[in-house]
DNA sequence: AACTATTTATAAGA
DNA sequence: TTCTTATAAATAGTT
């Protein structure tokens, strides 16, 4: 526009092109603080530069954020506020999941039983009855196999022992590992032929995770903005 | 500009402003244009007229959201982003109460038992089994309850049947409403001596909720734009 | 929307 | 980057 006139196309030159984008970025800023004032309007220009750096302008006494926000409510194109209502209720759906299953829990162990009909109480009766059988049952096999790992490592020790006696040709002794076979055991967990659990708390054994879990947290509502 | 300079000031005529508004905006534009394509850079403007109408300008190849998240990301005001990944967070962890949850009532069930150490499985037993009497003990109040409340209505209808029959004058005639006592309601409900509450299940009655709540639904991943 | 006198923007050079 | 300045472009006021 000056000292000759210029065709529109890209600038080959780079310090050149970086010269005109200055000026001219300058030019349209100026431009649009014009326009602003002369007309009350709000402007916001965001550009970014061949070499990726990003100069903005914005009409005083507004943000960015603001303009784009409304520009996006004007457009419907608010991808962000439907995700992030989408996301609002799976939280709430969760959380009423989480609840649930708490108080599930709860009634499972005795807790809650004021609003359940009689059927339902039978129902839950049985099931953690079934439970308790079913729960004995692993209990009894679990202590078997230690049981007998026990037993097995015991024999181990003791073919180690009369060997190395052996290898050192010195008069056989039988070790003395104590182990009580079997009744001993039973008694010591609580299982008696009364076929009720009344086991002994051999460690304080942490409860296995209510209250733990979800605690109180109650949905924290996200506010926008 | 032209025909005599103006003051940078708010254009009070209102017909005047507009066109002014319509005019420079136009000149914006086209500056933005050249802007974009001198200088091979990408320039995005929205303005808000003082009519609270929109109107913007993007380069040729982009979109408006495009350059404002990369305006975003530049000035590190993505509080949307905070936002979002906090509620993924969010429901990360209330996905995965869930899933303990689900695994105690599980286990509580005499499920998934496999992994519980002896001591673990001694002390669900032992939770387990308190609850059986819990919740006998309950159903036996209400049971109880129940019984009380259908004997009262049954006296009562006594009642009014004999005063009916009082009032007409009529021979009088005991009404033979049929509740056989007590035992028989123990055995109906399963309850005996052995101690040992083996319901009948008198409805189908559903499950608690276990399995419907919070179902197999795995943490979708929402993606970003 | 078109015209045009005049102001403003700016390309090229320093 | 900034200044200068000849000249192109934009536009205020008018029609």
């Amino acid at each position: 526009m000056a000292r000759g006139k210029i065709q529109i196309k890209k600038i080959e030159n780079q310090t050149n092109r970086q010269v005109t984008y200055s000026k001219r970025r300058n030019g349209l800023f100026k431009k649009a603080n014009e326009l602003t004032v002369l007309c009350d309007a709000t402007v916001s220009i965001i550009m970014v530069s061949n070499s990726n750096k990003i100069h903005e302008y914005i009409s005083p006494g507004n943000t960015t954020k603001e303009i784009y926000d409304r520009y996006q409510k004007d457009k419907k194109v608010d991808v962000w506020m439907k995700q992030y209502q989408k996301m609002q209720q799976e939280l709430m759906k969760l959380n009423e999941t989480n609840r649930e299953l708490q108080r599930d829990i709860r009634r499972r162990m005795g807790d809650c039983l004021e609003d359940l009909t009689l059927n339902e109480l039978c129902c839950l009766g049985q099931e953690v009855n079934n439970s308790v059988t079913v729960i004995r049952e692993r209990k009894m096999k679990k202590l078997d196999s230690q049981i007998d790992t026990t037993k097995k490592k015991l024999r181990n020790s003791s073919e180690v022992h009369k060997n190395l006696l052996s290898q050192f040709d010195l008069p056989k002794e039988e070790p003395q590992y104590g182990l009580v076979d079997n009744g001993e055991y039973n008694h010591v967990l609580g299982y008696n032929d009364d076929s009720r659990i009344l086991a002994l708390r051999l460690q304080p054994c942490q409860p296995l995770l209510h209250g733990s879990a979800g605690s109180g947290s109650c949905l924290t509502t996200y506010t926008l903005l």
